[in-house]
DNA sequence: GGTTATGTACACCGATCCGTGTTCTTAACA
DNA sequence: TGTTAAGAACACGGATCGGTGTACATAACC
């Protein structure tokens, strides 16, 4: 915070504005919420002049719609493509996935269920995102369980993706890790998807 | 419309000016979030004076608390009382509903996964009132459980519940009808967790 | 050098937010 | 009848909201 000051001549905080406003928005709208977080407060975490904020996004709105394609490219980072395990491996580890580094505290609510929830309009762009995202992942799941063998891929990735999105609903509302409880049902419905189980 | 001016001599809206206040909260909380209702706007809506609407809660905190407490009377509105179900029955007629009259709408988002997103403080008495709710429905579906016979109603409890919060949180994010596929998983679950399955 | 994008600083706007103070009216109740 | 509680009407407050206008500074590129 000593030097990075706003110094007459020091260090500009210079060209890389428009990566720290989507930065910062990561981390604000996942700690405090997108209505909860002001573009002031978005504006001086992000070490920008509010004024450079709205030359590179039109408003708030495409800002936030912004922040969710950023997730796009990693959808289920690096879950999918793992190639140590086998499909079957991988479509169960995606529920082992979301829990992050520190040990204790529960996997944050999916940033898009939040969006959902926090723009009730459902044709503002934000919410086109929510469904894109929404369907790539049910669709990765679908592959993978096809891969896997099962006899209805489609419905199987369905399934997952539903009990993925349940675990982050109940985790934010009971403050509670779920994704284990979601975990089991997974293998449940994954071994009674799969005509031939491998090795039993 | 008409009758209902507030005119001079005529009708007041008179005594029931906290009922009217959370009847309009329920309304519009629903339709528009909490955070997009305005206390103006709710208090118009009410026909309420805004003053009158401060003498019954000591803030909008207090009123979203008090929105969700009314929920608590009715959880699962008449699904777990119904007699002529068995109780296998009774839990997955839960599915169902949430399918409301009109055939072709989906079903809104619980207004308590809801809440628990709108409110990103967890210490924020609405989100004691989801805690609890949330934890009441698991608690009734794992008491049907235990009368269907599942050698584990907790968990099965838990893991319904699971499923209805994601089919809620999907039916939002996806504004497609996903509780039957909720129930598909429900019905595999249940027969899983039942070991002597009643005529087969 | 000069030009042009990129960014800063800062004042400012109307709208809306939650909440309050004040005065008046009416219904219920004794 | 008089008293009291519930409510209406309405202006007002400070705070914050998303967004803009303007003048100035700096970095990159030619």
């Amino acid at each position: 915070m000593a030097e990075l000051e706003k110094g007459p001549q020091g260090l500009r905080r210079g060209r890389g504005a428009r990566e720290r406003i989507l930065s910062a928005s990561q981390q604000l709208f996942r700690d405090q919420g997108i209505n909860q977080t002001g573009m002031d407060q978005l504006c001086a975490v992000a070490q920008v002049s509010k004024r450079t904020a709205y030359q590179h996004f039109t408003g708030k709105d495409e800002l936030v719609a912004e922040y969710l394609r950023r997730f796009d490219p990693d959808v289920m980072p690096g879950v999918f493509d793992r190639t140590d395990l086998t499909p079957r491996e991988r479509l169960l580890a995606a529920f082992e996935a979301p829990t992050t580094a520190t040990q204790d505290d529960i996997t944050p609510l999916c940033p898009f269920i939040a969006a959902s929830v926090e723009i009730p309009d459902h044709r503002h762009p934000a919410r086109q995102c929510v469904q894109d995202y929404k369907k790539a992942v049910a669709a990765r799941l679908a592959e993978t369980a096809r891969e896997a063998g099962a006899t209805n891929p489609e419905q199987l990735g369905e399934q997952l993706a539903l009990l993925l999105d349940g675990a982050s609903a109940r985790n934010r509302a009971l403050n509670t890790e779920t994704f284990p409880t979601a975990a089991a049902i997974a293998a449940v419905l994954i071994d009674n998807a799969i005509p031939t189980p491998a090795q039993r």
